[in-house]
DNA sequence: TCTGGGGTCCTAGGACCC
DNA sequence: TCTGGGGTCCTAGGACCC
């Protein structure tokens, strides 16, 4: 088993794990706000999200914007009901994968460990930099880091520190905004005694309606509670993640490496799509981005999975593994198109949304496998991997526009 | 103006093998 | 002959996070 956070400091109460979560605040709003400073940088209310497709929902709202109600995930229709004269922009994608990379570039000439949890969240494990810090306490450490960053980067960010990753987050929390909150080593469960179990990450709604049946709503109602109730009650999992959790216990390291397990590409389309041969051709094109998407990280995928969502909002998918690894977008296409058959005979009615995942993923830089299978239907060739490889950088010469999606054919089965 | 897009992890049942 | 017990892999769905 996993040595926790909490064991490391029973053991050594001196050398207690230092974990800080470094948080950009308001990340997609200040990142739309430096790309356009012009027409932005004044404006207080404001939204990004989507709403080309007429379907958007929030991703980010400012300050300002969300004392109004508005909040992430939000339909953007009722963000603006709540909010008429705020200014909805959409999401620039592009820049901020590249701001979130320049933060985490400055994070590790200053950090020794440093995580990406998501775009605009990173873990850093300073545990063991005392003397390198010169017996800085965290604290300073972590208000160094915010004027670094800040000055490298021009990203304002929050930062939460303590002892675990759990505390660390929640800290986060209380820094917010632009601030800084550290918890003592040792004060961890009272640090927690202040939170709703909904405040928790990993409780959602669905968790919190349990936990209320069940007459608990806050850290303090579950502290009492015995292991083996919590259990009976939840599962054997999740009683014993619950009874963890409320005392700030966390297993879970800061890990710099950790690798993907799956890539996905889906489309929600302004209008529902009704015939088979309007998804196809969607499907041809999600194939390929995903396919890009894999081949450019180096990975070949043994299952394919295809997601769609109905009129109704229902939710299906169908999966398929595969003998071997494969990464070409013909291929994907092929196996794609045959989990969206059989979900389609299943039932017909009109899209909104449809999808192309791809997981059970391996290194690409392995030796060549091709061949111990027999080369069966539905299994690549060396010519589609060389033509996905090309075509892949004919569009990175050329642009995505060089190479049509029409150029890939269906093999014959 | 009803509900994005990219992920991770868990569960439960069935197939299959020893 | 009336029904094992584990382990692993696969599938579908769902909860949850940013």
């Amino acid at each position: 088993m996993l040595e926790t956070s909490n064991d490391i400091r029973e053991r050594d109460p001196g050398r207690a794990p230092r974990i800080l979560l470094v948080d950009c605040d308001q990340f997609y709003v200040q990142v739309a706000r430096l790309e356009d400073p012009e027409a932005l940088a004044g404006v207080d209310l404001l939204i990004v999200g989507g709403s080309a497709t007429g379907r958007g929902v929030v991703t980010s709202a400012s300050y300002a914007a969300r004392a109004y109600g508005v909040r992430s995930a939000m339909p953007t229709g009722q963000a603006l009901r709540l909010c008429p004269d705020a200014t909805v922009v959409g999401v620039p994608r592009k820049a901020c994968s590249a701001r979130s990379k320049d933060v985490r570039t400055a994070l590790e000439r200053l950090a020794p460990v440093v995580q990406a949890a998501s775009i605009d969240e990173f873990y850093l494990d300073l545990s063991g930099t005392e003397r390198l810090f010169h017996g800085e306490t965290l604290e300073d450490t972590a208000w160094r880091f915010r004027e670094v960053l800040q000055d490298e980067t021009e990203i304002s960010v929050s930062v939460g520190g303590g002892a675990t990753r759990l505390v660390a987050k929640l800290a986060t929390r209380l820094a917010k905004p632009s601030g800084v909150h550290v918890v003592p080593a040792g004060q961890e469960q009272a640090f927690m005694e202040q939170f709703d179990l909904a405040d928790l990450p990993g409780i959602g709604p669905a968790f919190v309606e349990s936990l209320k049946a069940r007459g608990l709503e806050r850290v303090v109602d579950v502290l009492p509670v015995d292991e083996s109730w919590l259990q009976s009650w939840f599962g054997p999992q999740r009683g014993r993640w619950l009874h963890r959790r409320v005392r700030g216990v966390d297993g879970s390291r800061v890990n710099p490496r950790e690798p993907r397990k799956s890539v996905s590409s889906e489309r929600t389309f302004s209008r529902d799509l009704t015939t088979d041969a309007a998804l196809e051709r969607e499907l041809l094109k999600l194939s390929v981005s995903v396919g890009r998407h894999l081949r450019s990280s180096d990975l070949r995928a043994r299952t394919v999975t295809v997601k769609l969502r109905d009129s109704d909002f229902r939710t299906r998918t169908a999966g398929s593994t595969l003998p071997e690894a494969i990464e070409s977008d013909g291929v994907i296409y092929t196996v794609a198109g045959e989990l969206l058959a059989q979900l389609r005979r299943k039932r017909r009615a009109p899209a909104r949304l449809l999808g192309v995942g791809l997981s059970n993923l391996v290194a690409a830089d392995g030796s060549d496998q091709l061949g111990l299978f027999g080369g069966g239907a539905g299994v690549e060739t060396e010519r589609d991997r060389t033509l996905a490889r090309t075509v892949d950088s004919l569009k990175s010469r050329f642009g995505d526009r060089a190479v049509v999606p029409g150029g890939i054919v269906k093999r014959p089965q």
